[in-house]
RNA sequence: GCCGGCGUGGCUCAAUUGGCAGAGCAGCCGCCUUGUAAGCGGCAGGUUAGGGGUUCAAGUCCCCUCGCCGGCUCCA
């Protein structure tokens, strides 16, 4: 034996021995290129860790969600780099990675202009060009002040170390829960230093084995996440295992941007956003509002089935309505100020359904025999966004809920909560939505009424429900409302983006607020529990989500053109109108195309509106009492009997195809 | 609300960096009569977002307001 010690450490679930001294990126024989880091005892660590007794070493490739965010956030200290060789008073916030990317936070004098990005990104190119080591250096706090005396944001973050998770979301990378550490940029020959920053790591081996990356947009950040703080310049870069992996992604973004429903909505005459009427306030065009129809009529449809009664209630109130239900007290700032009539009286618009619906329970008297009574309405509500976060039909101020709440018995709410998110998901998947994870938001302590108990035993409910559907669970601690625990419903689009559609609530408040109650079979008077639950959320958004999911090709029950009618020549188009009849007689949403447009041209508007059927003819297809699809997707089937094609049509469209 | 960018016919974009506001598409009127993504010709359309200022002269420079875009904060 020689006197060298040894380790014991296990890789890739087998014991091996390996010389002291070893490091991870040895032990994994890693070429810091694909395996750029390792996961020693579950813990991400540099290759340069080096090993103890008894460790359990995995690799981290470049190409794992792990692995990605461990070259974006090396990229983020090259790009801070870059900004403080080329502005030398820059001053550094944080620098995290982030979903396909990673940003960093400056204070500068001036905003960084377009110009000065791609300065920066050319200074970064130098920078993985010259290959400097990122080398770790735990540092005591003390040593820390020292060395980063100049970066005063760094200097607040040493002092609220520990608690980084409440410093700032991101803040984490720069403190560990443990040691300081800095990490140094050192030259690869000279060694000389050429950089640092207060950061737990871990990093790439060099800045060389960065493959791709692109410097995205630049735009304000409050440092610490709070408007209170000053704010800083953030910079937004995105970097990737590969050219192609870039490439991808960029080419990803474009497509969300044909997507874009504001987009979609103009070019397919949807709705618009008159200026006339004010930021936030869409109009539907009539084909948006075929659509729009189609959805609400099916919904309507669907409500009725699973026992819904249909309610109807103002858009606007006394203020002392909002008074009762508490809203005055929580959301003033997001409700329109109030109007004055009627001698001083303050009336709002409603940002809310609940209340008026808590007026219609209590109008009479309530029997146990009426529970559970789900009261449901397409109900317009006003909300007043800041003017910086009105977003097309995504964020608007004023928009439609499709709103019901339900009052049952204590008893009941386990059942109803169960049936009501298979009720849900599946109308959802009506839609075209069909990848779907649950979401559970718990209480706030800070920003919450009721005691433990209610809370405890109404997310517990709750989360049974979810559990019972079979999804994937997330959960979201703290981030209910005030009032109640809530599940939503996270839909995946087309293209991969998440969104939150339905909502389901639990409310504790409003039952009380309202003293509503019921007459039990005891007769005794008890107080129903209420749950809140939306669908679309709203049905401007969710018209937005469909549009973008399906790019502007809607499902034909929803096109609003589910046919055009193409003729050959102008002789045709009695033929073709006697085809639409038959059509129309069926429901069929359908126009000929009479104009004196050519045929190609007639079928290259037709496939730009996506329109899902065309059917053409000719004298070919008349000879014969025939027609000629022409389909969204380019492909054709000719000469299809008139019953035949009407028939496909209406099938199509019945099954929501 | 905060920071930055932007605003020219319905849409997409020009206009020598202060010197006569122009094109394509869409629209309208004709001609063409056609087999699977743009036939041809003509006509019409703008107080350059609105208001104020500088200047001999403003789409262009300055100020205010409105709106939009990208973020931050917020989102019952």
């Amino acid at each position: 034996m020689s006197a060298v010690p040894e380790l014991r450490i296990t890789l890739a679930g087998s014991e091996r021995a390996v010389a002291a001294g070893t490091t991870a990126g040895q032990a994994l024989e890693a070429d810091g290129r694909t395996v750029i880091a390792a996961r020693v005892n579950g813990e991400p660590r540099d290759l340069a860790h080096e090993l103890a007794d008894g460790d359990v070493v995995e690799p981290i490739t470049i190409d794992s969600d792990e692995g990605r965010a461990i070259l974006r956030h090396s990229t983020a200290h090259i790009m801070a780099q870059a900004v403080q060789e080329l502005f030398p008073e820059a001053k550094l916030g944080i620098g995290p990675p982030i979903e396909n990317g990673f940003y960093y936070d400056f204070d500068v004098a001036e905003p960084f202009t377009p110009d000065d990005l791609k300065r920066i990104e050319k200074k970064m190119q130098e920078i993985v060009k010259q290959g400097q080591r990122f080398a770790r250096r735990p540092v005591t706090d003390e040593a820390a002040r020292t060395e980063l005396a100049g970066e005063p944001y760094k200097l607040e973050l040493i002092g609220l170390k520990g608690g980084a998770s409440e410093a700032a979301e991101g803040a984490g990378v720069e403190v560990g829960a443990g040691e300081l550490t800095i990490y140094d940029n050192l030259h690869p020959r000279t060694g000389e230093l050429c950089w640092k920053d207060l950061c737990r790591g871990p990093h790439l081996p060099t800045t060389k084995v960065v493959p791709a990356f692109k410097l995205m947009r630049s735009a304000a950040a409050y440092w610490r996440g709070s408007e209170k703080n000053p704010q800083l310049q953030r910079i937004y870069g995105t970097a990737w295992e590969s050219k192609d992996a870039l490439k991808a992604y960029l080419t990803f973004l474009e497509e969300a941007e044909k997507r874009d429903h504001r987009r979609l909505g103009a070019e397919l005459d949807l709705f618009s956003f008159p200026d006339e009427i004010g930021s936030g306030l869409a109009v539907f065009h009539p084909k948006g509002g075929v659509i729009r129809r189609a959805m609400e009529d099916y919904s309507r449809r669907r409500h009725e089935e699973a026992g819904y009664e249909f309610v109807y209630t103002p858009h606007a109130t006394k203020g002392r309505l909002f008074e009762k239900s508490g809203h005055l007290d929580w959301y003033a700032d997001g409700m329109y100020p109030p109007m004055q009539l009627d001698e001083g009286q303050d009336y709002y618009l409603k940002p809310m359904n609940c209340p008026m619906h808590n007026l219609i329970f209590g109008s009479r008297g309530r029997s146990y025999r009426e529970l559970p009574l789900r009261l449901f309405e397409f109900g317009t509500v006003y909300r007043y966004e800041k003017s910086g976060v009105v977003h097309g039909l995504t964020r608007a101020r004023g928009f439609t809920q499709d709103d019901a709440h339900i009052y049952c018995t204590p008893e009941q709410m386990p059942g109803e909560l169960d049936s009501l998110l298979t009720f849900v998901l599946d109308l959802l998947r009506d839609y075209g939505l069909d990848d779907f994870y649950l979401e559970l938001s718990t209480r706030d302590p800070e920003k919450s009424i009721g005691s433990d108990e209610i809370w405890e035993e109404a997310t517990q409910i709750l989360r049974e429900a979810a559990e019972k559907q079979g999804l994937e669970l997330v959960l979201d601690p703290g981030g209910a409302a005030f009032y109640g625990p809530k599940i939503s419903v996270q839909a995946r689009d087309a293209i991969g983006r998440t969104w939150q559609m339905s909502t389901i609530q639990v409310d504790f408040n409003l039952p009380e607020r309202f003293d509503l109650e019921y007459q039990a079979s005891d007769g005794s008077r008890q107080r129903p529990v209420m749950i809140h639950r939306a669908l679309f959320g709203s049905i401007e958004r969710f018209f937005a989500v469909l549009l973008e999911h399906y790019a502007g090709a809607f499902p034909a029950w929803l096109a609003p053109v589910q046919v055009v009618g193409i003729p050959i020549t102008d002789e045709h188009v009695p033929y073709l109108e006697r085809v639409a009849e038959k059509l129309r007689a069926e429901g069929i949403r359908v126009e000929i195309d009479s104009s004196d447009d050519r045929m190609q041209k007639k079928i290259r508007n037709a496939q730009k509106q996506k329109v899902p059927f065309m059917l053409l003819a000719g004298d070919e297809d008349a000879g014969k009492a025939a027609v000629s699809f022409r389909y969204r997707d380019g492909s054709q089937n000719n000469g299809v009997p008139i019953d035949e094609a009407v028939a496909e049509i209406v099938a199509t469209v019945r099954e929501r195809r």
